[in-house]
DNA sequence: AAACAAACCTGTGCGC
DNA sequence: TGCGCACAGGTTTGTT
């Protein structure tokens, strides 16, 4: 579900709401939902502290807290978090409530149905051993930046259809299926393209697109499809839906050229849409 | 190296 | 109305 621009508008929620409060209680139901260690290891090391950042990386949120430790969480395909007041009903298939001080006191919940996401509490000191994907994350358009020769790196190291290669988060860090198709689309690329033959134009216009695309679904709070599945820390959807051009739209008639239909098919094990006149 | 399938789970939408 | 199947925003692992 969640991509880059869902994760930074949850990162932005954290920020506001559950930066600075401290957490006076922890619980966690399934433990599934924190496998990587434990229920007692996640409810030792976060009770009475307090987080004093929210960080994101790609699609990986990371909380610091006070106690030098940092949270990582994954929201994967079904994962919500969300801050509520404890009187209020928790809805199904809520794995981790962390109660946070204040008045009103409200609960922070990681809320999961597939339950492939997960929270993990850690040293930093240990990342590389506890969460070693993070050191394999490529650069993030959004909060590190990402120059074109470094994309134009990243394309030429591989020979997989470019869609395959926007995807691969060791080469650029946030971007999912829906928004490699709208890139690809708003650059005019075909998704099937070798990675290694994206031209000098198409690499600049992928440049752009991947920035323009990202800072743009950020604005309007990422995309909130029909499952409603991607909520912010409020309840809040998105709205970056009725933007998209091509994710879902299969056998639709292009909304950029008016002339091709909307096609799609399987590319890196994942379904893709693009235009067939206007990607080449 | 890359293509592919399966795995992890649950919910939803569709055809019959 | 109910049943079975396909499929879903992600990522890892193992097999050709």
């Amino acid at each position: 579900m969640p991509e880059l621009p869902e994760v930074e508008t949850v990162r932005r929620g954290l920020e506001q709401r559950f930066v600075g409060r401290r957490i006076v209680g922890v619980e966690v139901g399934r433990e599934r939902s924190v496998r990587r260690t434990s229920r007692e290891e996640v409810i030792a090391r976060l009770t009475g502290t307090t987080p004093v950042a929210a960080r994101r990386r790609g699609k990986y949120l990371i909380v610091d807290l006070d106690s030098g430790d940092e949270m990582m969480i994954h929201l994967r395909m079904s994962g919500q978090v969300l801050i509520d007041a404890p009187a209020n009903p928790r809805p199904p298939h809520t794995h981790v409530v962390l109660t946070l001080a204040g008045r009103p006191s409200e609960e922070l919940r990681f809320v999961d149905p597939r339950t492939f996401g997960e929270v993990v509490v850690y040293d930093p000191a240990s990342a590389s051993d506890v969460v070693p994907e993070l050191s394999r994350l490529g650069p993030d358009p959004v909060t590190e930046g990402l120059d074109l020769a470094q994309l134009r790196a990243a394309l030429a190291s591989t020979a997989r259809a470019v869609k395959a290669a926007l995807l691969d988060q060791s080469l650029v860090a946030g971007i999912g299926n829906i928004y490699g198709d709208e890139i690809l689309h708003r650059a005019r690329v075909h998704p099937k393209r070798p990675a290694r033959k994206v031209s000098r134009d198409q690499a600049r216009r992928l440049h752009v697109s991947i920035h323009e695309v990202l800072n743009e679904a950020i604005a309007k709070g990422g995309s909130t499809l029909d499952d409603a599945q991607y909520v912010d820390l409020m309840g809040e959807a998105g709205s970056y839906q009725e933007n998209h051009l091509v994710y879902g739209r299969a056998g639709q008639r292009c909304l950029s050229c008016g002339r091709g239909f909307v096609l799609s098919g399987t590319i890196g094990g994942r379904t893709s849409s693009w235009c067939g006149v206007c990607q080449r």
